[in-house]
DNA sequence: GCAATTTAGTTTCCCGGTTGACAATCCACC
DNA sequence: GGTGGATTGTCAACCGGGAAACTAAATTGC
């Protein structure tokens, strides 16, 4: 049995939460959550989150795009996008091209990796359907919208 | 000069992006943006977003808690508490108490830990006003409150 | 044309987090 | 009351990221 400990006086400072710091401490929760629960899923596929969104990045530009320029639109580091195209190009998703610019590799999507995307999106667009499920479709407008203005 | 490279035929899948889909990356990205942002801002104080975290809540609950408590509030492990805990003590933040309960541990805020919390309120609250500005406190509200249904 | 600066990518090291193994302790059940 | 199973906190090992140092290559200025 646990015994109670005598209720020491423990300092307490009255602190006023502000609406906007209520709403900034949901967001980072919920967006922590969202992180951990992404990064599980793709766990399963023998890959992290951001190693995804690479992918993503290539197929939705649709033509190679330097490492950089990866790592400028998911706001990682150079050294960051090294490892990740370093995993990716093992596992056949991207190719390392030359470039006229020798200092640049472009990252190419191979048929591999867009196979890949293929097979997983369905799973994707599951995990994000079951998350905004609690929203209504103009509730997830809605969001999407007042995150537009945050960012 | 950069020479434009042939344009290759990279394999390109159309995606269906639906709206869940879109709204759940905004959210992510704008979560992840205010973890980092968060976090440089603690680090002037030489503690993470993490430390700070613990604090507040220890402050919230107005009584010491044990490890596993806060782990528990804050999503995090056993393990990463008590390192957390390790720094925070060796700060003078808090202290660690016996319990009655022999593996428990609590954790008391300190006055010095109350004291650096009041003299930070401030800052935090400044950051939270800063970052939620370019909404109206309607639509902060109403972004709390879509939060509080995906939770 | 050559030196100084800038840029892309890699490597190394560090930091913060998790997992898993562990010891101590408590609890449930017989 | 004693044994087996949970629970708490700690530690070691590992992993994913960032910062800084470094290399190769391009650009700028003279």
């Amino acid at each position: 049995m646990i015994q109670p400990v005598e209720n020491k006086q423990m300092p307490k400072i009255k602190l006023s939460t502000s609406l906007a710091e209520q709403a900034l401490i949901k967001l980072m929760r919920v967006g922590d959550r969202l992180w951990r629960e992404s990064d599980e899923r793709f766990g399963r596929w023998g890959i992290s989150d951001n190693h995804y969104n690479v992918l993503r990045i290539l197929n939705g530009a649709g033509e190679p795009l330097s490492q950089i320029e990866i790592g400028r639109r998911m706001l990682s580091s150079r050294a960051n996008v090294t490892k990740l195209i370093d995993l990716l190009e093992e596992r056949k998703f991207v190719k390392r091209l030359a470039c006229g610019d020798r200092r640049v590799k472009l990252i190419e999507l191979t048929e591999t990796g867009a196979t890949f995307i293929a097979e997983t999106a369905s799973d994707v667009i599951g995990f994000a359907e079951k998350v905004l499920k609690p929203l209504t479709k103009a509730e997830q407008k809605s969001l999407a919208e007042l995150l537009d203005k945050l960012s």
